[in-house]
RNA sequence: GCCCUUGUAGCUCAGCUGGUAGAGCAAUUGAUUUGUAAUCAAUAGGUCCGCGGUUCGAAUCCGUGCGGGGGCACCA
């Protein structure tokens, strides 16, 4: 007779075997209404599961994340039942739930349009209303293989397969429909309620697998009530309000076009901030010891072919074939021309750490599929670095490079930051003994650093470990950026050397690092991290200086002429357009200071400050305005 | 690269079932001289993404190419 702990502690003894919904129903009368599934000594069950022996036990509702997945598992089998009723033929694959939402894979000939996705939703309606009971059954294996195969359910029938012979094979019954699942399941079909919505259709290759057929995605979103539902579609909305490609249009930065997908045509503001980011960058690795070089954009095919990126990584590089028959390539990588610097002249143990930053223009040629915005490109400019050092340089080097990286990411407003940290892969070069050196060595830098740090088995690059550096924007995204390598590969491959104490020449150690990442991309992440709005400092332009009326046009060029002396980058808007009318064009183009002047500012010298996003104003003498904000164009730790 | 979707003025978009284009904002000009998020009026502005086809006639239908968007795959 089972004797039930509950997540609490507290035991209840049943006198038979018991079902979720009867503990429910004991502890009380809204938990037995909540309840959804049932965590049975830590394995998720149906609520209708027996428990034979003792248990402990924890109701599953919506507010457990287990809860929300088993809402939304039910309402994908629901839109499958949907899908297959009004389209009959349609195969089904696969239908997990995902983050906020779930999908369904199908196969078919016609492509659901918009127009499907409304009419299955009311039929997906209609099934929660009848809200049939949902059953589980387990059937024998070559019974549901047999069965799959014979109502043409391909899909279905490799499933069978690929369940572990361990395991039971359960059907789900959701009135007549069924689907061969893992479940847990909710009890009927009407307990998912009503707040789900089909939000697109799009391909996904079966298994992920691009050789594999293209089947019909419809991804959906559900929830326990109509509150939450709408929260969800309103973070949508608010995210789509600081795409960066949208507020890079409005603000003037940037655009794209077909002449050159993928890459960035910068506008005057744009490349003003980029220029901004590349300065802030300089004197920050000026302070961390780093010395700058610069290295062709086209080199001979046959470092490519030494460095091992011919081989490697030929299908995304551009090449070009001069009018004499010779091969380049033009760099996708800095890190072969950056040990070609190197490599000029003998060095000595004395001048390691050398350590070389370049910002470097790289082109490569992505799918196109992948392009997206300034996140994804073919042309970038990488904020990169070599660090060339001995062995028992690494941990040393590792550690500064990851105080930077903090640092950096800090002064731009990303607090949150997490490490992922990959080890050796099994395709690897290099005496296992150096990989136990060089992965302590980076691991001993990650603890050292304090930071939180996921660990993923094997994804290291083949010459060596990584860690990189994800940072967490104000909408709670996370984006992978710095990238920090160490390689024991490369400049052994195009001959580094250097001589150490006793005089023997010694291939050394090479960290490849990078901070933003890539210029482009990190810009595309400030604009959506900020909406626009970015911090005085690294605004592009930041202050525009508005006349009252055209009376008082010289005292305005005057007051802007004086403010860029100072240097700080300002504007003087002369344009025959009324007070009001300045002031929304320029808070809508975000700019973070207005500046009015008339009559009275002219009296006393003196400037009104308008903050973006406030309607606050403050009078300044001029040279206070000067000196304060001098102050503050820089970055906060500089 | 693959699936779906989309491409009209500088921008945002309208243009039903085929009869060679329209609005708001922006621009220009004029009036207005403005005190904290859109002053008024006039003018100008278009290879309807490119190429081919169907048709008496194509922005509209078909094919194809290129670009954009959403996913999938990719992200060394």
């Amino acid at each position: 007779m089972p004797n039930i702990t509950l997540p609490d502690g507290k035991k209840i003894k049943f006198d038979k075997e018991v079902n979720g919904i009867e503990i429910a129903e004991k502890i009380s009368k809204s938990l037995y209404k909540q309840a959804l599934i049932i965590s049975v000594n830590g394995e998720l069950k149906d609520l209708t599961y027996l428990i034979k022996k003792d248990s402990s036990v924890k109701i599953i509702t919506s507010k457990d994340k287990e809860g929300l997945d088993a809402i939304r598992h039910d309402t994908t089998h629901i839109m499958a039942m949907a899908v297959q009723e009004l389209f009959p033929g349609t195969k089904i694959a696969i239908g997990p739930a995902i983050k906020d939402g779930f999908y369904y894979d199908f196969s078919r000939k016609n492509p659901f349009t918009p127009e499907d996705l409304e009419k299955i939703e009311r039929k997906m309606k209609e099934i929660v209303e009848k809200n049939e009971p949902t059953k589980r059954e387990v059937w024998e294996r070559k019974v549901a293989k047999d069965h799959y195969k014979k109502i043409g359910e391909d899909y279905k029938v490799e499933l069978v397969d690929s369940i572990p012979d361990d395991q039971e094979v359960s059907i789900y019954y959701h009135g007549k429909w069924y689907d061969l699942c893992r479940g847990p399941h909710l009890t009927s079909t009407g307990k998912i309620g009503k707040y789900f919505k089909l939000t697109k259709v799009s391909g996904a290759y079966w298994r992920g697998d691009s050789n594999n057929e293209m089947l019909q995605r419809i991804y959906g979103t559900s929830w326990p009530s109509k509150k939450e539902l709408d929260d969800y579609l309103k973070r949508i909305e608010e995210a789509e309000k600081r795409d960066h490609r949208k507020l890079g249009k409005e603000m003037d930065l940037f655009h794209f076009r077909e002449e050159s997908p993928g890459s960035v045509f910068w506008h005057e503001k744009g490349w003003a901030l980029f220029q901004k980011l590349v300065s802030y960058m300089r004197a920050k690795q000026e302070e961390a010891g780093y010395r700058e070089i610069n290295t062709p954009e086209i080199l001979d095919r046959t470092l490519w072919e030494k460095s091992g990126h011919w081989e490697k990584f030929g299908e995304n590089m551009y090449t070009s074939t001069t009018p004499d028959e010779k091969v380049f390539a033009i760099k996708p990588m800095n890190c072969p021309g950056c040990v070609q610097v190197y490599n000029q002249g003998l060095k000595s143990y004395r001048d390691l750490p050398l350590r070389m930053s370049e910002f470097g223009k790289v082109h490569r040629y992505e799918p196109s599929g992948a392009l997206h915005g300034l996140l994804r490109v073919r042309a970038f400019t990488q904020d990169d670095a070599h660090i060339f050092c001995t062995d028992d340089q690494i941990t040393e080097e590792c550690l500064s490079v990851t105080n930077l990286i903090l640092e950096i990411y800090k002064d731009l407003g990303f607090e949150n930051v997490i490490l992922k940290y990959s080890d050796r892969p099994d395709v690897r070069v290099g005496e296992d003994s150096v990989w136990d050196k060089s992965e302590s060595a980076l691991l001993k830098a990650i603890k050292a650093s304090k930071l939180e740090y996921s660990v993923n088995k094997g994804e290291g690059a083949f010459y060596g470990p990584k860690i990189e550096f994800v940072l967490t924007d104000a909408i709670g995204r996370d984006w992978q950026c710095g990238t920090l390598q160490v390689d024991l590969n490369l400049p052994d491959r195009l001959g580094a050397t250097y001589v150490n104490k006793s005089g023997e020449k010694k291939v050394p150690v090479m960290l490849h690092r990078a901070l933003f990442g890539s210029l482009e991309r990190f810009i595309g992440i400030l604009i959506e991290h900020y909406s626009g709005k970015l911090p005085f400092w690294i605004s592009p332009l930041q202050i525009m200086v508005i006349p009252v009326s055209d009376e008082f046009d010289d005292y305005a060029k005057l007051v802007n002429d004086k403010i860029r002396k100072s240097g700080i980058s300002s504007n003087v808007d002369l344009k025959n357009h009324n007070l009001n009318y300045k002031i929304r064009e320029h808070s809508l183009a975000k700019v973070p200071i207005l500046l009015i002047c008339g009559k009275k500012e002219v009296d006393t010298n003196s400037v009104t400050i308008r903050k973006l996003d406030t309607n606050k104003q403050e009078n300044m003498e001029l040279k206070t305005f000067l000196k304060n904000f001098s102050s503050l164009n820089k970055a906060p730790s500089l």
